[in-house]
Parts: structure tokens; C-alpha cells; sequence
DNA sequence: GATTTTTTGTTAATATATTAATTATCCACC
DNA sequence: GGTGGATAATTAATATATTAACAAAAAATC
């Protein structure tokens, strides 16, 4: 049995638990949470961005998503608008509100990220993004489904 | 508005991401969960851990502790007792079932933690570890409550 | 040794994760 | 131009996260 507290998942765990209160703290004071955020985060540099869409980048799964942007919905933050050329697609975009609460909050999170960015020097950032992108990259073949493309139609 | 998709939290995300569903999948065929497997993990390290300490050790918020370790409990993989010397404290234990599972288990997780031990070269693991560590570390200190002992009681 | 403080565990309320199943629409093909 | 398969969104069921508040026992303090 391997050591627990050094397996990668567990390091991951550890660093993401003692990063993010700090982010949390900074969201509650503009009454959002951590993943009403990623979805404002991700609006405000492309508004109206299907539901999947968001889902992919935000890295928030569809069922959960649907939720989180119905309670953005009631705040008055964003609003749901059915695609003209594809009535499956599910738009989301902001409100004047939504919109506006981006140049409050986008400083403070900023500054939060320049204090961790001192935490490391800059190679290591640049080696630690090329790992965590090479993990993300690779652990996704391991056992996923067979290559869509894979040569078998039924 | 810094790039969101190469922030630290979302670069650990994703791996986290791309890891888990691989360990998930073996969990499920013993019918566990992530959360129930962490507990067991360090239980079958060190059996009648207290319900605190097993939280530390998991990352598991002590609240949601408790329904992790009811549902284990029903399961009848472990059972809680009350401390004889502090009566506050509640130690989990392994039942015979819940250390039977060890065996079981973790030849299959060890197997996927060597498949993505491949993934990287040695000292990058290295590397990748005393920087996780780091950041834990230092993200601790950065906006948490005043040092409890820093002189003005009251 | 009674009061205050701390520690340990628990409950409550809301938000979200995970997985599977379902619906509505579109698309390709015959 | 209807039919089967694919895609986008949703619902359902269970498990968990997050935060705050709370209870009970122990420790510290006066």
C-alpha cells in the first residue's frame, strides 16, 4: 500500500483545500459562490455560450450546471434564451447586472492570484502547468470510452 | 482579466478531473465512493482513529464525515465507539468485513497509481510534490484567523 | 470547585457532485 | 419524408461540500 498523503490525487486535494477558502471568501462578498463564479468568469469573456459549453470549461457537470444558473437566473444575474437555429441549445447570457459585477469583483480576484503567483518561481509555474496538462492530457485516454472514430460502426 | 483556463485551481481541476473517474470506477465495483474509500484507506493505516482526526487525515469536512462514516457504518464496514478515557471523542473502527476489504482493493488502486506514476519522470514527481507541498503550506497562512496565541486575549 | 473556555462531535440549510435515465430536437440515410 | 441514431438539455436519486449554529464533555482559570 502506497504512501497516502503523497499520492497525487491527495497532494492535488491538499493544495486546491488550502487555495480556494481564500478565492471563496472573496465571492461570498458579492453573494456568488465558487461555481457561480467559473460561469460569470466565463461569460464575461464570451457571453451567450451554450449550456454544454459552459459545462466543458467551467469544468462544472451539466446536471449541476443547470442548477447553478437557475439560482444566477433568480439573482438576476443572467437569463436563458433558447438558440434561433437550434432549439436543443440552451444560450446563456448575462444581464446588465451580470455584466457590471465584473469590475467588481475581477480586481480582488486578481490580486489573490498575484499573492500565489509569489509562491513559486516562474519556471516552476511553467513546469508545473506543462505537468498538470500533460496528467489531465493522458489520464484522459486511460480507460475512457473507445475512440468514437474507431474504424467499428456497430 | 488573467487567463482563466491556466489559473492554479483550474489547472488542478482538470487533472483531478482526468485522474478521479479511473479510481471511481474501481471503487464502485466494492460499492464505495471516493470519500468512503479515503476512510477506510487510513483506517486499515491505523484502526480507531477519532472522527476529527480521521477528518484531517481524509480532507473530508468533519460534517460530511459523519454521513460518510453512518453510511459505512450501515454497510457494516466499520462501527463507531465512544472513547473510554474522553467521552467527547468517537473512534471509528474496522469491522472484520471493512478490513477483509483491504486485500481486495488495493492491489486494483496501486495498479492505476503505477499507470499514472508513468506519466511523469522521477524527479518531476519530485518537483511536483515539494511544489503542492509549498503551496498548501504558504496558501495556509494567507488569510486564515490571527494566531490564536498572538498576545491580546481579549 | 464553580465559571469560563476549548475541544469534539453533531445538526441544519443550502449548494453541488455523480450516475443513470428521459425528453426534445436535429441529422443522416434510405 | 419517415425512421433510427446522435446531440443538448433536463430530471431523478443518492452522496457530499460548505457554513453556521449548537450540544456535551473536558480543561483551564480564578
Amino acid at each position: 500500500m502506497r504512501n497516502f498523503d503523497q499520492s497525487l490525487p491527495m497532494l492535488l486535494y491538499r493544495a486546491l483545500n488550502a487555495l480556494m477558502p481564500e478565492f471563496r471568501a472573496i465571492f461570498r462578498q458579492f453573494g456568488l459562490t465558487e461555481r457561480q463564479w467559473r460561469v460569470l468568469r466565463v461569460l464575461w469573456e464570451e457571453d451567450g455560450r451554450p449550456l454544454l459549453a459552459l459545462a466543458d470549461r467551467t469544468l462544472i457537470p451539466a446536471p449541476s450546471l443547470i442548477g447553478v444558473i437557475d439560482r444566477l437566473r433568480k439573482e438576476g444575474l443572467v437569463e436563458r434564451r433558447r438558440s434561433p437555429t437550434d432549439r436543443r441549445v440552451v444560450q446563456v447570457w448575462l444581464t446588465d447586472r451580470g455584466r457590471a459585477l465584473q469590475a467588481e469583483v475581477t480586481p480582488l480576484v486578481d490580486g489573490a492570484y498575484a499573492v500565489f503567483e509569489g509562491f513559486l518561481e516562474p519556471e516552476e509555474w511553467r513546469a508545473l502547468t506543462a505537468m498538470m496538462e500533460k496528467i489531465a492530457c493522458r489520464a484522459n485516454g486511460v480507460a475512457g470510452p473507445p475512440a468514437p472514430n474507431a474504424g467499428d460502426k456497430k
